[in-house]
DNA sequence: TAGTTCGGAGAACGGTTGTTTACTGGATGA
DNA sequence: TCATCCAGTAAACAACCGTTCTCCGAACTA
């Protein structure tokens, strides 16, 4: 599988490779819109039209950049979604593991908190794509689960949106509290993430004895 | 107190107010750090050099339409905050005051959103800086209301940042969804919103008797 | 071994950028 | 009325950009 490549194709994607790990470099300061060719192959240490070899234009190396960032943490939550802890453990699980790979691959989360909505219409749009693949992943998961027997299956996906987009702002905060340095500003985030978590949960216990007997609200709109 | 500007210097606030329109109209397909002042001067009809006169560089610029974007919609939450209606009523007022300024200030907020993570520190962190005073009012006017009895003001504040949070989200949400024509997405945004907040009304008022007799976690981490 | 493929190098192109310096002419205030 | 101020102009600067075209040499295939 991965002895069979050539001397040559081998080399073709270690220099790919040394392109995206440059710009995701030079991307913790500056955005996609604004990151050059030449800017990118100075740092690889080649002639800007070695580029053209692998990506027709930034955009094109921006798209490649959304599939491994978002790759790995894909891996992630799918691990979290396959445990069966109770509520409580779960919430701190998810947070601590979002804490460590925001640790881990700290330009991935700063990349796609920051091209998400960018100046780059075809990098949008992956990371929206991936962000809907990832929140039916989570849909899902959350309808097998005992809590949401006789939800909707539009309520499930509305829950799955508002977890996702938690974690990507946890994220993205966890980041920013890093970066400026302030002591506890991490551990604080932390916290309010994991409550910002368990008062979803509370409301996704109490949704449907709130809800009852509104159910006919907004018929033939969807 | 408007009458009293000369001519000279009313025509110099003309001017910078060009510069602030054109830069925002251009802000739409790309974002700020691949700006250029030239490409700004030129949509206004002055000379580049003129720029100066009215800012340092693109990133004081951006300083000033984040006092421009944020607030216009900083005076409007306030008027919703300062409604009395019921829960359920207050969430459709809430979305429909998002649902319209989005309308109204496209621009602006596909500004706020972009830049929010943008790749110009100063913009960063004055957005990071308006927000803030917006959840720390967000967190006052809920502190007073009766389902806030016996909270912590921790837990306000955390809950007026999911609030706040929820808003931009919706916000930067419904602008992508008008902008990629399909024709029901922007109505679904809204329902889909609507429902969210009301999961976290919901959980609102069910956290103090979920969380009694754990009061004590976490105690002196903060 | 001979011929082909192809990742990368190099030079050159027209065009754009931010910034400086010196200048103009109308509003300003005594 | 007259000297001062100052928003905007004009020209020039070196630096950088994306892209094209041509060529090289090592890895491939037959």
């Amino acid at each position: 599988m991965s002895h069979s490549l050539g001397v040559r194709q081998a080399q073709k994607q270690k220099t790919r490779q040394a392109l995206l790990d440059a710009a995701l470099g030079l991307l913790e300061e500056q955005s996609l819109s604004s990151l050059g060719l030449r800017e990118v192959t100075r740092v690889v240490g080649i002639a800007p039209t070695a580029f053209y070899r692998h990506f027709r234009d930034m955009g094109e190396l921006g798209v490649a950049l959304v599939e491994e960032a978002l790759g790995s943490l894909h891996v992630m939550v799918r691990a979290i979604l396959a445990e069966q802890d109770a509520a409580e453990e779960r919430i701190d699980r998810t947070v601590a593991v979002v804490e460590q790979h925001v640790r881990q691959h700290p330009l991935h989360i700063r990349f796609v908190a920051r091209e998400r909505h960018g100046g780059v219409r075809a990098v949008r749009q992956a990371i929206a794509g991936e962000l809907d693949r990832f929140a039916q992943e989570v849909a899902a998961a959350l309808k097998s689960q005992p809590a949401s027997e006789g939800w909707r299956d539009e309520d499930v996906r509305m829950l799955a949106e508002l977890y996702v987009d938690r974690l990507v702002t946890t994220a993205a905060a966890l980041l920013d509290a890093e970066e400026d340095g302030a002591e506890g500003a991490a551990g604080q985030v932390v916290r309010r993430s994991r409550r910002q978590l368990r008062l979803i949960s509370i409301g996704r216990r109490h949704w449907r004895e709130d809800r009852r007997g509104e159910g006919e609200e907004e018929r033939g709109e969807g």
